[in-house]
DNA sequence: TCGAACCCTCACATTGATGTGAGGGTCAAC
DNA sequence: GTTGACCCTCACATCAATGTGAGGGTTCGA
């Protein structure tokens, strides 16, 4: 699959899967005549990148963690080293926190939203 | 209290207070000597503005929703124009998106995590 | 009255994630 | 063989959130 088809099925623009590539979080086989080459598992790796990002995790930690996380779920042994480790034990309390703050505020928004509606 | 406390207490720098306050998410009083000057709910506002911030919400969104949010949680009608309503629908459901794919993240770290542990 | 520790504004720098456009190949169909 | 839809690299632009520093007041205690 060429990067436009890749593109569509993805949502995210040309530009953007060539700086994920830059940034080491996908890869891209190359054609003879150069175009950007990729697979099929590639789609959900590029859905998963996006997930993270928007998850707050800067691309330097994506590209960390990632090994650890991809689908058939084998767990890859020689990617836990101890500091893999602490910084997957910083993300995950991060991400809790951001969690629960997230959804304090969204259930104050929804609340907000009925107590309008119920008063129309 | 002035910005210097307001910082210790809220985490946030004393330029990232100036920057929120030139975005219009925190209001600040000015003491005869033209020091901005707070008053006690502002450290909890501050606070939430970090957490929508870090929630993926840009200051220009933080500022339209926000006075709905304030603790007393009294409800203000006057800004439920239907854009409003309609602007935070849009930001409940992108966030609930979010939760959940922040969720389901976090879950895969934490199996890993656990199944690492284990084998140890 | 001096210095430390505050505060102010202004303004330029940076980082991460993106957009956009220039300049230029490739390829399939017509 | 030309056109249109792809693709490439390079590089500059932008936006939000910050940092940083210059240049300069204010307050307060020793």
């Amino acid at each position: 699959m060429r990067i436009g088809e890749l593109s569509e099925r993805t949502g995210a623009s040309r530009r953007l899967l060539r700086y994920y590539e830059e940034q080491g979080l996908i890869v891209a086989g190359r054609c003879a005549n150069g175009y950007r080459s990729y697979d099929e598992p590639t789609v959900d790796r590029v859905l998963q990148v996006r997930g993270l990002l928007d998850a707050g995790l800067p691309t330097r930690i994506i590209k960390q963690i990632l090994p650890c996380l991809d689908k058939p779920r084998t767990i890859h042994f020689e990617h836990a080293t101890p500091e893999m480790i602490a910084t997957l034990e910083r993300e995950l309390s991060g991400m809790s926190e951001r969690i629960s703050c997230l959804t304090r505020n969204r259930d104050a928004i929804a609340e907000y939203l009925e107590a309008v509606r119920v008063d129309r």
